[in-house]
RNA sequence: GGAGAGGUGGCAGAGUGGUUGAAUGCACUGGUCUUGAAAACCAGCAGGCGUGUAAGCGUCUCGGGGGUUCGAAUCCCCCCCUCUCCGCCA
């Protein structure tokens, strides 16, 4: 959600921002809408301030015993005008709202100009992806050869787009969320949360997720979403409060199940377990001081890389282009895995900065200790990592000619000491 | 799911239609006092929006949304949440 206020002062750079993400310009429309809504007001509450008056007197006249018909009278003759007045009001400004919260975050001035995907900068590759003697198979071959992923069985579940673990390898996932909680929590100081992954709109609004993109969520019948991210329950944490300036920052991180429904993807990624309707990821949020979150976003992009330099898989940084860039972010930095059975680096994190953006949807603000009033935090949000594709990942770097797989030294204290997935 | 009780400022807790955005206490902040601290005393202490260079002024908000009224924290309706009892249940 944009501040009408900044926008009303800095039309053109709004514009400008908004152009580099290819949208076009708004501010006219919206700073007009926002000078009707402003008159509205004024002359509603000019009417407020007389009834509350007059009410006064008559409430005193009564009180004494005297007449206060004539007044009653007046007050009464206002009525009409307040309500039309009021009305107005009420649907100028959730008009200005509603086109307020369509309009995406305006990119960092560091975040690349581009169309699309193709335009990303790539600024670090870090590791080597193994060399195979043999040819390398992807993770649906491993895996089914292990006994340890059925796509059959979880067709006749569920359909399409989810998948059944099973033995050693549906363990080497759950190490693989276990090992990143640890260092997460004991290393870089997050705090572990089980959240609610049922919630309700006011939620979703508050990332940014509704009103825009309710095609790509999941609903209950009674209302509530399964969230497509951990980003979702651990941001809206502290939505409608006003924290101390020290209680800055809040890092949180949580293991949950996500749900998409890849409603744009139909015929992408369709092999495998690559893009699924139900993935585990363990989300890492940062609540943070408006001064820090550039320094915070380095950071927790720090914190998501460690995991793949533990598990010693090779990957690249990318910073997403203002065409790809999503909604609520000033500036993303993917992280791509190589991925041997696909041939190519595929994304396992995405670690945004999103500014005040999400902040003042769901009014997450605090007190500066400086000053006065409240002043909006910045929230940040990264995976560390995808969990699924981090398995996928693992299971496809770790093999071994005979189809087997070896455990990373960082998982065995996570297998029972186990160091090799082998079929039989 | 059924029955009942309740949601007031950071917390506790008054307040049933009329100068109440809200008594009082605690907490917090500043000041006086003190060698220092404590205590005591004095003062301040909600957020949003509008207007204004500003000081300020105005307006809205007592779980949320509607309604009655000249006037609502107080009366009416709907919803949400919490607690107690019962039922069900991992």
């Amino acid at each position: 959600m944009h501040d009408i206020r900044w926008i009303r002062e800095n039309p053109a750079e709004f514009d400008a921002a908004l152009a580099k993400r290819g949208d076009e310009a708004m501010s006219a429309d919206l700073i007009q809408r926002d000078a009707d809504r402003r008159a509205v007001q004024t002359e509603l509450q000019e009417l407020q301030t007389r009834r509350n008056d007059a009410s006064k007197q008559i409430g005193i006249a009564k009180s004494k015993g005297e007449d206060a018909d004539t007044l009653i009278k007046e007050v009464s003759d206002l009525k009409d005008r307040m309500q039309a007045l009021e009305e107005n009001e009420k649907n100028l400004s959730s008009n200005l709202t509603d086109l307020l919260s369509g309009i995406p975050n305006l990119p960092s001035e560091d975040t690349p100009v581009g169309a699309g995907e193709e335009e990303n900068v790539e600024i670090r590759l870090e590791g080597v992806p193994p060399e195979f003697d043999f040819e390398a198979k992807d993770h649906v071959d491993l895996g089914e050869n292990l006994s340890g992923i059925s796509f059959e069985r979880a067709g006749k579940l569920s359909g399409s787009r989810f998948v059944v673990l099973q033995g050693q390898v549906a363990r080497l996932e759950r190490a693989l969320a276990s090992f990143m909680l640890d260092v997460q929590t004991e290393e870089f100081g997050y705090t572990e949360i089980a959240p609610p992954v049922l919630v309700k709109d006011e939620a979703l609004y508050g990332t940014g997720q509704l009103p825009k993109f309710a095609d790509d969520l999941f609903k209950t019948t009674d209302d509530l979403w399964l969230i497509p991210t951990a980003e979702v329950s651990l941001t809206n944490l502290v939505a409608n409060e006003i924290l101390a300036e020290d209680d800055l920052p809040i890092r949180v991180t949580a293991l949950t199940p996500c749900f998409r429904s890849e409603a744009g993807a139909a015929g992408k990624d369709t092999r495998g377990m690559l893009r699924q309707h139900q993935f585990n990821k363990v989300e890492l949020v940062s609540i943070c001081h408006p001064d820090n979150s550039l320094e915070e976003h380095e950071r927790m992009t720090g914190a998501a890389e460690e995991i793949l330099k533990r598990l010693d898989l090779a990957y690249r940084v990318m910073v997403l282009c203002t065409g790809d860039i999503g909604f609520s972010a000033r500036k993303t930095y993917d992280l791509e895995v190589w991925l041997p059975g696909q041939d190519t680096y595929r994304e396992i994190s995405s670690c945004s900065n999103c500014g005040d953006f999400q902040a003042r949807r769901m009014k997450a603000r605090f007190r500066p200790e400086a000053g006065k009033g409240t002043e909006f935090v910045h929230t940040l949000n990264g995976s560390s990592l995808a969990v699924g594709r981090c398995l996928i990942a693992v299971m496809e770097n770790y093999q071994n000619k005979d189809g087997s797989i070896t455990i990373p030294e960082v998982l065995r204290p996570y297998m029972n000491g186990l160091e090799l997935i082998s079929a039989g």
